[in-house]
DNA sequence: AGCACA
């Protein structure tokens, strides 16, 4: 900001500087070893690690620029070249003049860290070896931890800066214990920044977060089996906990799907509360949130595998997601939300002729629509009552056969038949009025719609 | 192996 001479400086035409910008370093090199190295030519007031996109690069900063001077020429004229643990370094004048942004010179520390795992699945460390790991250096206040684009990343809160401080220090570039991951992940580094944040807000105890200031914080239901251990299959694999959220990749996607078609599916099995789409590696995935573990359940087992549209396009894969609850823009074209009133009434009123459309044609949405109710409310499906005829001839082919569905029919599970775990409790009219799905796909085999 | 996410 402050420089005024703001060209680029050029390989050996470069004026000398405090700074000193050093490059192949080892992955895992600490600042420590960077002062070990700038120590025998003066006194190093700053440094900043891991820079660059391979994080092999670094900055230290001398108190005098003779001393970046002289570290130079000394390894200008040296036979032995400037060395960390046996790496090569290649040091030379930064084109700046101080190191900025990093702790000496406002760094935001704080007593929260965000730590970014590397290399592993949300799924391959628990929140417990998280907590184990961190406890070392105090006491662990509250931990949260969630997927970004950046991948899976922890909130660990201490009680204090000097904690966090510490911790970050001799955890930031270490890797977690083998002993404490899954055989199949192979190396996973900790990155470690401090958090703007001072005091997470922990909702629920689960396998996501945890509060161990408040031992009577609710568990999140829909998360009782990850607060434990990584549940191991035979295999000796992480067995996926089930979830409310269900997690569809989408195989074979020749015709567009949209949030309203996926409403359309799910919405089968019970109210959908959310739904977000998205891309990754090349295919597109979405996220379908239900109230409970139970509904997600019977959706997973009924989809898992068949195609939304007949002849084997957008062919379902289900798994549980981690997520318990997303959090979605409540009306985008990649998500909705349709437990926030007025997403209800904007989706409806993005149609305005749904009592009119496709989903209300006999044809179109199969003979498992149900007489009106009096009262107007929605009303819930009775599994007893369901007419499997009917609506297996929605499902030709292999798409949605309800076979699947009859053994919650007769579950002694049921808590009544009139509240059977196959309803749809759509209590809000606008949450019943869905958008007519995007035009183009054959729609005849669409799934049966109970209200 | 070539300059920092503000």
């Amino acid at each position: 900001m402050s420089s005024s001479s703001g060209q680029p400086q050029f390989r050996y035409t470069q004026t000398p500087s405090k700074v000193l910008h050093l490059r192949n370093l080892p992955w895992e090199c600490t600042e420590e070893e960077l002062i070990e190295l700038g120590k025998p030519f003066g006194k190093i007031v700053n440094t900043k690690c891991n820079v660059g996109a391979n994080r092999n690069q670094a900055f230290v900063e001398f108190v005098d620029l003779n001393q970046a001077i002289s570290m130079i020429s000394y390894y200008a004229s040296s036979s032995e070249p400037a060395q960390v643990r046996g790496k090569t370094v290649y040091i030379q004048y930064s084109n700046r003049q101080e190191i900025v942004n990093n702790k000496t010179s406002g760094e935001v520390v704080g007593n929260v860290l965000l730590v970014t795992i590397e290399g592993v699945e949300a799924g391959d460390v628990s929140i417990d070896v998280i907590h184990l790991v961190f406890s070392a250096f105090g006491f662990v206040h509250k931990i949260a931890t969630f997927e970004k684009t950046a991948g899976f990343q922890a909130l660990i809160q201490y009680t204090d800066v000097a904690t966090a401080a510490e911790a970050r220090n001799a955890l930031d570039g270490r890797s977690i214990p083998r002993y404490l991951l899954p055989e199949h992940v192979e190396t996973c580094h900790l990155r470690i920044t401090f958090s703007a944040h001072t005091d997470l807000n922990i909702k629920f105890q689960s396998h996501r977060s945890r509060d161990y200031t408040n031992p009577y914080l609710p568990v999140n239901p829909s998360a009782i089996e990850g607060t434990i251990q990584p549940v191991l299959g035979p295999d000796g694999k992480v067995k996926e906990p089930e979830s409310n959220v269900l997690l569809a990749s989408i195989e074979n996607m020749q015709y567009a799907v949209t949030v309203d078609v996926l409403h359309t599916v799910f919405a089968a099995f019970g109210t959908v509360q959310k739904i977000a789409i998205f891309e990754k590696n090349g295919g597109t995935q979405a996220l379908i949130q239900y109230p409970d573990v139970t509904t997600a359940t019977v959706a997973k087992e009924a989809l898992e595998g068949h195609c939304i549209y007949d002849g084997g396009y957008c062919k379902l894969h289900l798994s549980y997601s981690r997520h318990t609850d997303l959090n979605v823009k409540a009306y985008s074209d990649k998500s909705r939300d349709y437990t926030i009133p007025d997403a209800g009434i904007l989706a409806t009123s993005h149609a305005p002729n749904a009592s009119s459309s496709l989903l209300s044609n006999p044809l179109a949405a199969g003979v498992a629509m149900q007489q009106p109710i009096p009262n107007g409310q929605m009303p819930t499906w009775d599994p007893s009552k369901a007419n499997y005829a009917s609506a297996s001839r929605t499902f030709p082919s292999q798409s949605f056969i309800p076979t699947t569905v009859a053994p919650y029919q007769t579950s002694g599970a049921l808590p009544t038949s009139s509240a059977g775990y196959l309803q749809a409790p759509q209590q809000t009219p606008q949450y019943g009025m869905h958008p007519r799905p995007s035009g183009g796909a054959p729609f005849a085999d669409q799934p049966p719609r109970y209200f």
